[in-house]
DNA sequence: ATGAAAGCGCTAACAA
DNA sequence: TTGTTAGCGCTTTCAT
């Protein structure tokens, strides 16, 4: 490890950089026998300056592999060209929870970011200190914020939107908020998932999620409305709340069948959720979909895989993620920016005992 | 939107900001009447500064919640107070995978990063553009680099590495290597995986995962070793090369099974794959773990959830996030940084086949 | 078509 | 203990 840079560096005649003192643009200049000015000029892709200069600087730049250095620019600028991911559930009691749901949606997000040549700082800045948030676009580090779920935070949003700062949150819509949101429509996926569930005869649905979520509370209207429209009462003793944790969700299943509740069907918050769920049924002897269908919410890559291959509520996590950061480009852009409710679809699995005969499995359609 | 911050507004005396022109170090001094210096040093905490002038300084601070600006402060002080994590395969063949292992130890990482003051850049480089991660540190954007598998990045990261760029990967370490790698004993992993799968009087192991990734090339010895020791040849019919994602697993099952092969058990080298593997099996009226054992790799969380319980060989991301993290700050500060294998644990659950009496559910112990 | 000079917001000598 | 003066590396008037 000790001759190699040495080797390599007798190679180049310039050499720039052995480990330090990287090249800047006043020795490109040096270089082409120009000033600095024109080659921040020719870099930028100026009109006013002469061809045969610029394509020297370009040889120059090259050859050294210079680059611009991004956080001079920045300050002169006035951006910082990356905008932040401010993932609240990351940190969920102090461990890290580990949702393939968010890691799609990251993923799409960080290609939207990336198309537009941005960089993506990630932040395990908790729903708690929104003013955490702030520091963020005021200290100077990034031009924006996405919050994947606005959790608990609704306020502190609230008011970092009413500051003026550039913030899309994935999430529920809530009536008089003033920040920009997109999810999908909570409300009608539930109804549509419960009432497919009450479509298959079931009538004792629990509901397992955590109503202090604005989006699992949306999902409960939802699964309310499908039992209402059925004439169905909802029973209290068939509301389960439950984190998003894998863990969390097993106990409380666990806990309602010891309680010795009588129910033939879950509508579960998430895929994670209704895995969880099963696993707890399976374990007491209950069949699924026979004795107990499940529905999820999600529809992560892995419902389809799963045994019995989870019915579940789609979230295009993919158009969710460019339009989250659409709508951001467009807030910093000063465009005015609405916000997006996207429609969900009921994908009918094996798990919730619909019509045998077409079972979805992966790879089959 | 409109009133309620011109309202707020008048609340505050001094009103910094109302959306845009954010207080600077220079109008703090201004109004504590001192000078930017001085804030400054206060701010640092430095010894030299009157404990008065401090606490009207700071009471300034608070009351227009400045924050100093970390791009200029970075320009000037030749840092970034940030460092960049890489996932190549976030973006195998341009379609986002999810991975849960991926999210748990960026989970982690970002957990230790921020426990060092730093901010965590998130960077979909691919594994073929070394100098794109090179770009990251030249154009100033960050300190440091960690790499999450090297794929077929290793020349590349060699460059970076004899460049002294500051670089932790994780993964498999290689001879010759001259960058710092943390990671699990791939090697003996498997090895421990697919001797017990041996020792259940499984004897026809189907290997299924990519051997150009090097961690798997690992595995893959291992289980080469676990044969040899029981006198078994390997056969080449049950090598199966298969990608990470759940639906290439799938496929790369379903056509050994059309195949025709016959093997009584399988080692899947990540746990997603495993789970798919296991539905190609049970979709061909194949019985877990009584007619084909499954052992996977990873241990994430839903392991332990899927049915049949996953036998896995579990990686410790807690200590190998951490690990990652310290050892890019020991190469930043300029301390060296020795490469670390991670000690493995084999986690007996019920897809082996193993003691069923001994399964291991969630929760039970 | 190019150069000189003035900053972006901050820190770090060097003085006082 | 505090202020003054230079920059960090770049962009951008304003001249030429």
């Amino acid at each position: 490890m000790a001759d190699k840079p040495a080797a390599t560096a007798a190679t180049q005649e310039g050499q720039a950089r052995t480990k330090m003192g990287a090249v800047k643009m006043d020795d490109i200049a040096r270089m082409a026998g120009v000033s600095k000015s024109t080659v921040s000029r020719a870099l930028s892709g100026s009109p006013l300056v002469n061809e045969e200069t610029r394509a020297r600087i370009q040889a120059l730049v090259e050859s050294h592999s210079y680059r611009v250095d991004t956080r001079a620019q920045g300050l002169r600028k006035g951006h910082t060209h990356t905008i932040a991911v401010v993932i609240p559930l990351l940190h969920e009691h102090d461990q890290p929870i580990s949702d393939p749901f968010f890691l799609e949606l990251l993923g799409h997000i960080a290609d939207a970011v990336a198309d537009h040549g941005y960089d993506l700082l990630l932040s395990k800045i908790g729903p708690g200190r929104t003013n955490g948030m702030a520091d963020l676009v005021d200290t100077g580090r990034v031009d924006g914020l996405i919050a994947i779920g606005q959790s608990t935070a609704h306020l502190g949003l609230e008011r970092l939107a009413a500051r003026g700062m550039p913030l899309v949150v994935w999430g529920a819509q809530l009536p008089e908020q003033h920040y920009v949101t997109v999810g999908s429509d909570n409300r009608a996926g539930a109804e549509r998932a419960v009432a497919h569930l009450i479509a298959q005869g079931r009538r004792r649905i629990v509901f397992l999620g955590q109503r202090t979520v604005p989006e699992i509370r949306l999902r409960h209207e939802g699964y309310v409305a499908a039992l209402a429209a059925a004439g169905i009462e909802p029973d209290p003793a068939l509301d389960v709340p439950t984190r998003f944790a894998s863990a969390a969700a097993l106990t409380a299943m666990r806990s309602l069948i010891a309680g010795g509740a009588s129910f033939d069907a879950v509508f579960a918050c998430s895929d994670v959720i209704a895995i969880s769920a099963i696993r707890a049924l399976q374990d007491q002897g209950l069949k699924v979909p026979q004795d107990v269908a499940v529905v999820g919410y999600d529809d992560i890559q892995m419902a389809a895989f799963y045994n019995p291959a989870l019915t579940t509520v789609r979230q295009d996590t993919a158009t969710g993620g460019r339009l989250l950061v659409d709508l951001l480009f467009a807030q910093i852009a000063g465009r005015p920016a609405r916000s997006v409710m996207l429609p969900t679809e009921l994908v009918v699995r094996a798990s919730c005992g619909a019509a045998l005969s077409g079972t979805t499995t992966p790879g089959s359609r």
